[in-house]
DNA sequence: TTGTAAGCGTTATCAC
DNA sequence: GTGATAACGCTTACAA
């Protein structure tokens, strides 16, 4: 039997009214089934007593808790920052609470971080990609809530919902939009792939890339993994110095993620190597920077917020609200797409050469 | 009486491990008063039936829920993400579980969100900056758990306790390296100050950086205050701009961030104004891309994992821990200071002109 | 080493 | 409109 709480109680706050808990209760959910007279004196009660309510004892009683689980790789990257912002602005209203963790691209930690929160017992849980430890899985199926993965889809089906696009497809695409421009010799650049660390997603582009690659008879020799998971600028720039020193000729590279291109760029820049002039730089995300650098880095654009959005609007309908007709059942699959950002760090291999 | 749980409880364990519940909460506990036997029979039924312990009703009998609140004003800022990561690899082996939320740098939007996390019992909360609303001062002193101001310290006296650096002596600081380099025809770079919305601690570099060209005798007309909190890479770009085409001749500029410095040094490069050759550029916080970007960005350096992990041995300290003895009390104020970081984006003025 | 009893602060349910 | 009662799934405190 603890000490008793220094917090003032639902019962403080009913005892100063006048009134019983159940009543206190019934005004903090904003029911309407209270006489004004009494909600007013209620009011009254709690802040002069400064109650705050306890959600957890209330989140055990009525089995909600409002939470909604979120594991990504990482905080660090603006990309999953901006998801986990458009699913908070799409459930601000709502009364959920966002409970993050990252899995620094582990497996392992997904894993373990899985477990944990599903301890809190969240309504949903959302997490990146498609691949999971199969302990993860079972986890993930037995939880009885909905499971929205996100950041990929197309290849395998979801435990529950998706909502990404296809990093393969992305990757092809990037492969053609170079050849189309009159490219030949082109390189890329993803990071090392680890053992527990992965980028499951980064690889993924980097494969469809190399896959189009090959059906065209290019070669892939200067395709380049190297470098920690996640790949970032210092990343980019050593994997970019270390294709000038050892490729050959280069007529264009592709980035898995805009971070590697920023950093490939500068590396450019360092040895006076033109860009787009001798050399095209695509990158991948569309992060803020490559709108602003000089030159502004072409890319393929997510739209890494509306994702989060996305997930957010699913939740609403699946989750019991209290906005009562939820629309018809959601699908499975949402595939929000990515598009070729034309900017000023890629353009048409010169004629001469 | 809400309908029985899917999930299997701790009562489901114990009857199939043929123990009372009491025995399987002191095996998920850890406690060693349990007979190795009784322990291995306990934890294969945990296995068999896929049980997941309900920390919700854990902490509502243990009133220990294990969160750590955290407030900042944004995730999208890799500053604030880094803090965040700090405190949560310091806290990794705790058990403790950070609650993040943000502000968008919108004090109604802090009030609001300290009290949503508080009613969520949780054991210690960790906020940036030191000035809130009234009514969420009033809930944090009453709280009764330890509060942690971060990001600012040295003007004011914290609540609880302050991890930080004084934003206006690291402002003091940028101007005085500014001068010392024999700059004259110096500006800065801030954002906007909003009715709601507010960055108090670049606000504050301003104001230090303002005082010190005044107390030089400088002229304080080329800073400039527009573009929307938080001023990222457009806002910097957009204020460099009009500073150019309105300010007259300039020597040097100070930014409230990295993010807005290299804006500013990229509408440098478009319009080709030499950089550090005829301006120099002084960034504020050390962001990664100052140290990639061309030329590399000098600025002030703040280690902002390093807060993170400091708070979290600040809390592990506070908070009653299994380790046992937590050292000495700890003292109000961290200060973890700044440092000026030359690179390349400022020089000395000129010697003719 | 293990079990019993009581209760954490709230809400569902049903009676008034 | 309002209240009494019984949980929610776990842990504290103490007994055996």
């Amino acid at each position: 039997m603890p000490k008793r709480s220094l917090r003032p109680t639902m019962r403080d706050v009913a005892r100063l009214a006048g009134v019983s808990p159940m009543t206190v209760s019934r005004v903090q959910a904003g029911s309407a089934l209270v006489a004004p007279e009494t909600r007013d004196r209620i009011n009254a009660a709690i802040a002069a007593l400064g109650y705050v309510e306890d959600k957890v004892a209330a989140s055990l009683s009525s089995r909600r808790t409002g939470f909604i689980a979120t594991i990504v790789p990482t905080l660090t990257n603006s990309t999953f920052a901006d998801t986990a912002h458009g699913l908070t602005e799409a459930l601000r209203r709502s009364g959920y609470q966002l409970l993050i963790g990252y899995t620094r691209y582990r497996m392992s930690d997904e894993e373990s971080l899985i477990r944990t929160m599903l301890e809190r017992r969240p309504e949903a849980i959302v997490l990146a990609g498609m691949s999971h430890t199969e302990a993860a899985g079972t986890m993930l199926r037995g939880a009885g809530i909905p499971v929205v993965e996100i950041w990929d889809c197309g290849e395998a089906d979801p435990i529950g919902y998706a909502v990404g696009f296809s990093n393969i497809e992305s990757g092809r695409a990037a492969a053609r939009h170079l050849i189309a421009l009159g490219h030949r010799r082109i390189g890329a650049i993803g990071p090392t792939i680890g053992d527990d660390a992965h980028d499951f997603r980064g690889e993924a582009r980097l494969t469809g890339f190399t896959e189009v690659l090959r059906e065209a008879g290019l070669s892939t020799d200067r395709i380049v993994q190297r470098g920690d998971v996640p790949l970032s600028f210092a990343g980019g720039a050593a994997a970019m110095a270390h294709l000038l020193d050892t490729a050959g000729p280069l007529d264009a590279v592709f980035a898995i993620s805009d971070l590697a291109a920023f950093g490939a760029l500068m590396e450019c820049q360092r040895r006076g190597i033109a860009v787009p002039g001798s050399l095209s730089v695509l990158g991948f995300g569309d992060f803020e920077i490559g709108d602003q650098c000089v030159p502004a880095l072409s890319t393929i654009g997510i739209d890494a917020e509306d994702i989060g959005r996305r997930v957010g609007e699913l939740l609403l309908r699946l989750l019991p609200g209290d906005a009562g007709d939820h629309g018809p059942t959601p699908t499975a699959v949402t595939d929000v797409g990515f598009k070729i950002v034309e900017r000023g760090s890629t353009a048409p291999r010169p004629v001469s050469t």
